[in-house]
DNA sequence: CCTAATTCCTATTTACTTGGTAGGATTTAG
DNA sequence: CTAAATCCTACCAAGTAAATAGGAATTAGG
């Protein structure tokens, strides 16, 4: 499951993705507008600012900006930039010491078809398409599947 | 991620598959076999039976059969039958409250999508291809994607 | 009837991860 | 100099997953 680590980090982004091209701003302001600790949204911007996705500059007037292009940042990029594994299953995560039953084992070509689905869905969606919600607008193929179990 | 219960639930499943129409075992043979504890199995087996995939018998000579046809007995079955939820985010949870950013949160579509994908995914693939190993020969179309980080 | 082998049932323990907090050090505009 | 911000390191709390414990109920076979 997607942690709110994740979660958070995207409406952050998607915040400051809305300020435009070199937009500014502090995490206070996003941290009241979202809602959220501002401590733990230091945190996430540090990873972030870790990855390269956004820079931050210190002092009063200071703030976060997007580093990245918004249509050419993907949501791959930004949930491995705060969760350490997007892996579907233990025996993927890397640097696991590699399962004795490997070669044999009947599961592990599904979890790994699994998590490059997964990859591929996750760096085809852009922080732009979030941001302008043309992700929201626009038709889906897998919208006739009923989700809730 | 996938939990272990979900894993071992396969692992036990594609055993009790290969041992054919009305086959049966005990757990602890499974368990040897597949280095689980027996208990823990016990716990795995009840949902399992719970969810109608599996039925006991009880007292010596005794042990599980499999109810439904492996090939018709899906990845996604077996999965919500150990697991509580599948979904990708806390947001969807069932009997979550629901957000009050629901109708504007800009990344609730997303995950919507990826949570009928990831339904879809486990529901095309059944027990008996993973039993019979055809699932590891086909070629498969997200092969060319580079999974690791 | 007795015994051994099995599933069934309920509760508990342990270990890990996530989510969040604390307290300050550092930097910089004004 | 001060206020406002990022940066840094460590810690805590709560929840969940994984596993264990101990036995009750059931049944085939001698």
């Amino acid at each position: 499951m997607i942690s709110t680590k994740g979660r958070y980090a995207l409406r952050f982004l998607v915040n400051l993705s809305r300020l435009g091209k070199d937009g500014q701003t502090s995490l206070k302001e996003i941290a009241e507008k979202e809602e959220i600790s501002i401590k733990y949204l230091e945190r996430i911007a540090h990873d972030l600012s870790a990855s390269g996705i956004i820079q931050g500059s210190q002092g009063k007037g200071g703030g976060y900006r997007l580093v990245k292009d918004s249509s050419n940042l993907t949501m791959w990029e930004i949930l491995s930039a705060v969760d350490e594994d997007l892996s579907p299953v233990a025996c993927l995560k890397c640097g696991e010491s590699t399962c004795n039953r490997k070669d044999k084992c009947p599961t592990l070509p599904m979890w790994e078809d699994y998590g490059k689905m997964t990859k591929a869905y996750f760096s085809s969606i852009t922080l732009s398409s979030l941001s302008d919600s043309s992700f929201r607008n626009q038709k889906n193929e897998v919208d006739n599947i009923e989700y809730f179990i």
